[in-house]
DNA sequence: CGCTTAATTGACACCAGTCAATACCCGTGG
DNA sequence: CCACGGGTATTGACTGGTGTCAATTAAGCG
């Protein structure tokens, strides 16, 4: 049972908001602005697990009679080739549900790509609360769409555009998957919460590609890099335009909240949904 | 409103099985052996509609507000950009719902792949529908559930192949999702029914290169090909071993069945689910 | 029997992955 | 306080696979 405690020394930097702004009174390290879902704190802490980075969640062979809900942090839904090469498949985010479904095959694995808060749920209980709870079903589905929508943008971006395209797309969205403080003058800057490997394996390229193309974007004066984990967006339109994201953009992020309107329709409830009170 | 008749001169070679052997008594067309949904029969005629291949069925600009049901044929969907690069993100099949959600995004439009027969339902009556039957919100919770299996397969070979490995893969896959005979020597013959170019755009690469691999593996003996749109397979567990299913192959191709018990345990029903008496 | 479309084959160039070496950051221990 | 060590990020040189372009063949249909 691999509880590990807060302090992992070489990423507590990369788990902070550190450019000189107050914006968000919070401690804030992922919970900062983050549309996806509902951070509930889980409530028992029997149930709470703080995980350091690269740790184990679901592991694909041994089925797990888990669910997890996050609190914080972001977790990668992998699957590795005999070889070692590896291919992240998704993110998932503060706020979702992971190991209830499709994430336990042969094969593939949950694991934390960040410092991350998880709360775990018994499955069986899990499925009552599900019997019995209008709201988390058709929250559930709702976060199901939203897997599907963004396992969209990356195959379409795997499959039609090139390493530069698909991070300059990638980095457009992390302005709203990640710490991401706007400035006055229109400009921003981000907190990379990924380190390059996850970027490289989730864009199908490699940690030196994404160096390049980063570098290449700053001598374009696209982007300023303070440093490897944060970046100033000197021109987000036009990273827009190079990711070819113009209308997946928000789509791909208010979708949870308009969505939510017309399941609600027929899927019954009507309470904005605090949605979990976790374990018990 | 294009509603078009069955007698496309083009395809109807490709729409038939066509090697001597009736193993299955039927006229036999996209209908044999496919184990994914449940391929009703719509009882009213008046919802009924054929398309010939390539026929638009969702645009994504126009919100459209029908639902599809899947009788027969294929349908792709894809999403274009400006410069006309193409990628299909998934494929549908007989026994599927398209149009509900997630399919109407600017940009991605969902379009007939092969001669196909549809049959459309009203949004509004949709979704009455899906409010007073469990079973069929179990059966659309699943498909979407199905949906990311395929997906991920996609984006993992997207991402962590080569067009080979890809194509090897999608060839083996095919085997459940198109017309397959069984012979008894241990090797088959596969119907392919999608052209090549869709092949293509599916697997992001080219045509040339498709036809490149193919024959390559005609030559290594893997496959002989008999003409563009049947393959005999010599050696299928070669070909999945080159496609780098292994693992994938039985739960992509048996999950549905197996998954809806699970669900159905507290999303209700008894039933083997006729699924839709569509319309009316 | 000619037309259009699909499929195949060949020649070429270039992007991006691979390998290898260096620089950088941070925490540790002397 | 500084030297060391491990990991990460960066930079450079090289090569191979694949896409691109162009031409040829084959197939299907009127």
């Amino acid at each position: 049972m691999e509880l590990q405690l807060l302090s992992m020394p070489q990423f507590t930097e990369r788990n902070l908001v550190p450019v000189g702004s107050p914006t968000c009174g919070k401690p804030c390290g992922v919970r900062c602005r983050l549309p996806l879902g509902t951070p509930t704190t889980c409530g028992d802490p029997r149930h709470r697990e703080d995980r350091a980075p690269d740790s184990k969640v679901i592991s694909g062979d041994a089925p797990g009679h888990d669910v997890w809900f996050i609190r914080s942090g972001i977790l990668r839904l992998q699957r590795h080739a005999l070889d070692g090469r590896r291919q992240i498949l998704s993110l998932f985010f503060p706020g979702e549900i992971v190991g209830f479904e499709g994430e336990s095959h042969e094969g593939v694995s949950v694991e934390t790509a960040t410092l991350s808060g998880l709360c775990r749920i018994d499955r069986r209980k899990f499925e009552t609360m599900l019997s019995e709870d209008k709201t988390l079903r058709a929250e559930l589905f709702r976060q199901k769409q939203d897997q599907l929508d963004r396992l969209h943008w990356l195959t379409w971006s795997l499959g039609a555009l090139g390493p530069e395209e698909r991070l300059c797309g990638l980095l457009a969205l992390s302005t709203r998957l990640m710490p991401y403080q706007s400035l006055p003058d229109g400009t921003g800057i981000l907190s990379v919460q990924l380190p390059r490997r996850d970027i490289a394996d989730l864009l199908a390229t490699t940690v030196e590609s994404i160096s390049r193309i980063l570098h290449k974007l700053s001598e374009t004066g696209v982007i300023e890099i303070r440093d490897p984990a944060h970046l100033r967006f000197l021109d987000l339109p036009r990273l827009i335009e190079l990711g070819r994201i113009d209308d997946l953009f928000d789509r791909l992020i208010s979708g949870p909240a308009k969505r939510r309107n017309r399941l609600d329709a027929f899927m019954a409830l009507a309470s904005d949904s605090p949605v979990l009170s976790c374990g018990r």
